[in-house]
DNA sequence: CCTCAGAGTTGAACATGTTCAAATGCCGGT
DNA sequence: ACCGGCATTTGAACATGTTCAACTCTGAGG
């Protein structure tokens, strides 16, 4: 698998764009399996051959869509988070919206969550590939719980966002599988799970909870550290 | 893909033997995306053909898998379960047999995660093929608890076997990122994990905490409810 | 010994992700 | 106008999971 090219010319951006494009509507419209590179490459209007010149494999347009997916949820909580400056509702505000941008993606979201799981796939969650995302969403969770009033002790703080992420994860794995009209089951999981975190976070500042807390925190970096 | 056939007579068990012992064998040699069914064929002395009769995909060839490391996984954990009567030790001694019992397989075990975590694979963990398998392992758990002096009571008892399985799986998925040498990290943290779960059981009982215990046992039942 | 139903077997054919060497288009320099 | 180099494009060829219609084998019944 030779790595993608980044276009250099007009032609090429716009050619890749169309292999995007067209790689989106066709998953959309198919799913992830059903929908061939052939197809694809005939709906963009370029031979098979190009769309691998753009994209090193079918997985590579997932990890597109990916950062697409980002951006329209970064744009999506912009607002919530300039204002908001409760941790609950920081925190419940942007995981819904993970959850609401990815809506139209529902159907094909299954197959995509089988290829992140795969430790030899490009787009694994823990992979060089997506690190570049990945440290993204990260940094927007450190960013929900920096911009609220709630204080965060620093050692809880510098594993938190990783956490959230994690949680997030979580959660779509979640909705994945959930089949309730309008998704409203995971919502209300996402209610509550946000309000159990911030709970928690609040406990953890008892002084009684100082040694669990310490117990916990290194078993979280004891997880953590392989990555 | 049609459903595989069981076999009828001493020929075809020999046959359904030899494919599931040559696939297993060259997916410890070459891991799991190397090896070709046709491979798998070649060394059992039959015809790709048959490999289809008997197994429906090259996935079901996992799902036999499954049910074969969880036969080892039972002889290896019976001993214990037989004379131990602590629930930490019970818990501590058979997650560390999965990982253990698993350990011949760990090069290819990311690759199963993959299909295993896709909704649409028959594998999926929550499917309906793999439910017979399941719902044995959580027998397992259920034995695990029951057979120990620790009281749990009724309304956790009914989620925590389907609990343990879970983080059952967490392990697992840990553990195929392990690259520490003799795999310790994981059983490092299976250690601390199982002793954490414990003391939360045990911290369950005390009357303080019957608001939140309700709380969280609502929410993983609206969680699990779903399947 | 013959028949036959059905279990078991076969390999060619197909679908699709991927590779690659060759062809084409484009542009700056002369 | 021509050329050289590079980006881009192409589609045939390949690898491999899967299907399927045809074939072979076996054992019971007569």
């Amino acid at each position: 698998m030779n790595a993608a090219v980044q276009p250099l010319t007009a032609r090429g951006e716009h050619s890749r764009a169309a292999i995007f494009d067209a790689a989106l509507a066709l998953f959309q419209e198919r799913g992830y399996e059903s929908t061939t590179m052939r197809a694809i490459a005939d709906r963009a209007g370029v031979s098979l051959g190009s769309s691998y010149h753009y994209f090193a494999s079918k997985e590579h347009l997932v990890l597109e869509f990916y950062s697409h997916t980002h951006q329209l949820h970064l744009a999506a909580i912009g607002p919530l988070l300039a204002r908001e400056q409760d941790l609950a509702a920081r925190l419940r505000g942007t995981v819904r919206a993970v959850v609401v941008t990815c809506e139209p993606f529902h159907d094909f979201a299954g197959a995509i969550f089988s290829t992140v799981a795969n430790p030899a796939s490009p787009l694994n969650p823990f992979g060089r590939e997506s690190k570049a995302l990945r440290d993204e969403v990260i940094g927007l969770y450190a960013e929900v719980v920096k911009g609220s009033d709630m204080r965060v002790a620093p050692d809880i703080m510098s594993e938190l966002p990783t956490l959230l992420w994690l949680y997030q994860m979580g959660i779509l794995y979640f909705w994945i599988w959930d089949r309730s009209p309008g998704r409203l089951r995971t919502l209300e999981v996402i209610d509550q799970t946000t309000d159990l975190i911030v709970r928690l976070l609040g406990l953890a500042n008892l002084p009684v909870l100082k040694a669990p807390r310490k117990r916990a925190l290194a078993l979280i970096r004891r997880v953590a550290e392989g990555q």
